[in-house]
DNA sequence: CGATTCTTTGAAAACAGTCAATCTGTGTGG
DNA sequence: CCACACAGATTGACTGTTTTCAAAGAATCG
């Protein structure tokens, strides 16, 4: 369970993190299981964890006026799950996280994630690199969403998260994209026609 | 000149920098002036620096195949300007930065900010602090670009940059949006008429 | 197997983009 | 200082794309 954790940590810092080191990581890590459709998240409450994806899939989204969902973002294996803004600055969220999958987590709270970087330098860097990597890709997606059109935001998922496709339903890729199932369909039906 | 920075790098890290550590990043960072119209970085160079703006207004955005121009985001004032990805990866870009209005800059070359980041512990921490809010502002902006119709999202602009509509032109706000100048022009008259 | 959820398809309507012409304001050079 | 040029904004008509609504088909799950 933790192992999957220590690889992560060592590959993203480009480092082996010691013994002793990450004692201090495993103590402020809770292990969580969630069942498939389980909140992590509930619209309008703070966020509590920080967690590390170690098996599963889960969603962060909103939901408009209209009941419409629309997701900002998907997490798998390997990536990490949480709202942000409202864990750090401890305001109401105005996302959802759930899971799509059962879910194997590793969580730790606003505080518990400040007594880690306190106590780890390696998980400190690990912190910083993350956020680093979470700003250009958002910054990526900003980009293709003001400059593309329908076909060719499908076929940059395609390229960026071909596996996606395979795991998630269309309905909710299509809200990922920021546009509607049925267009998604077609596109889709048209790209594959080549 | 340097004393907005260093007002600046007080009042986000909520802290007094004492004059040797800002010693330090003052070292750091080269006074760069530009005209309207100069560029900080061109597609497919490498980008050099990271700018503060100390005066004056910049954008960073690309050019598609067909010559339209898409604002990844503007930068005014106590903003920082650079293309993180290219900076950090050492990659070539494929974003322009140019100068919408002459400007006052500080900038850092990357090997220049690791160094600071080392001698100084309150730069470090704001650079922290820095990619943080980047990302939750990011993460906003995908949220508004998936989510909101053309009204919705000047809307959004207006409440949230409402500065942005005295100093740039439309065609750029616009572009910054993900919508046409055409569109802009006629949602707005349409939203001043309330 | 039945029920639910997801996907596909069609037709109509809403929306945004394009093209072109006009209008406005600003700044530059004569 | 004026006139002209130019960039930006607005407007109208048209086109094309995307959404919406509705219905039917396919797949999945208990």
């Amino acid at each position: 369970m933790y192992e999957f954790f220590r690889q992560y940590l060592n590959e993203i810092t480009s480092s082996i993190i010691s013994d002793a080191e990450f004692q201090h990581i495993e103590e402020a890590f809770a292990i969580k299981s969630m069942k498939k459709r389980q909140f992590l998240l509930h619209e309008g409450s703070v966020c509590k964890y920080m967690a590390f994806i170690v098996k599963g899939a889960m969603r962060h989204y909103s939901i408009d006026e209209k009941g419409n969902e629309h997701i900002v973002r998907f997490g798998v294996e390997g990536w990490w799950m949480s709202d942000r803004e409202s864990l750090r600055m401890q305001t109401p969220s105005k996302y959802n996280i759930d899971a799509l999958e059962d879910c194997d987590l590793l969580v730790a709270t606003n505080e518990q994630l400040n007594r880690v970087k306190e106590l780890s330098p390696l998980f400190f860097r690990m912190a910083h690199l993350l956020d680093e990597r979470h700003s250009i890709a958002n910054q990526n997606r900003v980009h293709a969403s003001i400059c593309y059109s329908s076909d060719e935001k499908l076929l940059d998922l395609m390229k960026n998260y071909p596996d996606f496709l395979q795991r998630f339903p269309q309905n909710m890729l299509a809200s990922y994209l920021g546009i509607s199932p049925e267009t998604f369909s077609r596109v889709r039906k048209q790209i594959n026609a080549k």
